[in-house]
DNA sequence: GCAGAATTCTATAGATCTATAGAAATAAAG
DNA sequence: CTTTATTTCTATAGATCTATAGAATTCTGC
């Protein structure tokens, strides 16, 4: 009863639990969808589940955690890579937007629902998710230092806004898989970018002056 | 029972109802939220809120209903002022993010739980949602064809993608009363308008020439 | 104050749903 | 083949929750 927690069979089945209530989860939401629903999902009985998890709420927060996990761990390489600030920020919408394509209904699952979670798990989750705010964040901060960004931009705001556009594009984009993801990749990164308007301007074409000092 | 539906009295405390619901299902979410929730929110008693509604969906649909209206409303009195495009925009944003700001929780409701009606409303409510991103997308046709905005622009992903960034930071504002709503307004208009680049560029300047054709 | 209408209440049927207990089945090991 | 551990099942207690029926109360106009 305490050494099988290890075997690696369970764990596999745990896994496969976990998958199963972010699919349920995703779908219907954690008040929408029952234990029946994700035990039904997974092959097994209702009862059963509770082989793997403790409660649908402890199912709730596993869900979440592997939503968001590799999601971070992905951004620290995005960000400790030696890239052009605009190849970053495309990097992090590629990388946020497959998620949401590759049905990861868990990151869906931590965007919409992880506020049902007790107090004590949300804000553990919270470190994680502003880890991730708090790394694209820092890759705005250098864009502003190195000059491709402008110096009056917010930083804070910027990374918000990118988190942002990309859940609003991802919720999308998972209704309609018809969707080029490609093509919305580029347009958020442009719009992010160049903005709107129209530019009745002339470019002063010196790039070698790369770095301009800002108060 | 069926002369008094017409009654003054009864329009209001509906009226009560749909605002009670909207405050629960915006807290709890749809499938969170109990019909005595719900009641007690508007004190009385659980039993007694089935004067009001044949069922707790009912009640959903009308709050999302409520919800939208105004707003698409509003959208439309934007849309056919006459204002620049960028002042256009701005209203734009600042009518969504106050909707947010003013505890307008029915729009929320619409936006995160709308999903949970029958088919049939949903099909009823995507007519009001798309009216009102048909008429922002026209704002940007309008946009570019005034030479405001470049001609490459998508204007079916632009109106999309401001519709996402205000629902995104309408969240964050909702979480946070501190923050500063014609700050975020301003950063949002300015964003969408002229992005996040450093314009290593020198303006031309001449602004009666408002007009360029393009392609 | 009274009659009828409008509004709210109480009580409950019937259908969930979560979590647990213990039996049954399957797999692993000697 | 037998014993033991792991996994799944059945059955159910106990706590919801929605919706309805009918009684009780409050309001309105005379």
């Amino acid at each position: 009863m305490s050494a099988n927690t290890e075997s690696q069979k369970y764990q596999q089945q745990r896994l496969q639990a976990i998958r199963s209530a972010a699919a349920v989860f995703a779908e219907k939401g954690f008040h929408g969808s029952s234990t029946r629903d994700i035990a039904e999902h997974m092959g097994i009985k209702q009862g059963s589940l509770y082989y793997y998890f403790k409660s649908k709420e402890e199912a709730l927060g596993e869900v979440c955690l592997f939503g968001i996990e590799d999601y971070v761990e992905h951004m620290k390489v995005i960000a400790a890579s030696d890239q052009s600030f605009e190849s970053k920020l495309m990097a992090t919408i590629t990388s946020h937007l497959s998620s949401y394509r590759e049905r990861n209904e868990a990151l869906k699952v931590y965007n919409d629902e992880r506020l049902y979670l007790p107090e004590e798990k949300r804000r553990n989750l919270k470190v994680l998710g502003s880890g991730y705010r708090q790394l694209l964040e820092e890759i705005f901060e250098e864009g502003v230092r190195s000059g491709a960004l402008r110096g009056s931009i917010d930083c804070h705001f910027a990374a918000q806004a990118v988190i942002g556009i990309c859940n609003a594009w991802g919720d999308i984009i998972v209704r309609d898989p018809d969707l080029d993801l490609f093509d919305i990749i580029q347009k958020c990164t442009d719009l992010l970018i160049n903005g709107f308007r129209e530019r009745r301007t002339i470019e002063r074409s010196n790039p070698s002056n790369n770095k301009t000092d800002r108060i």
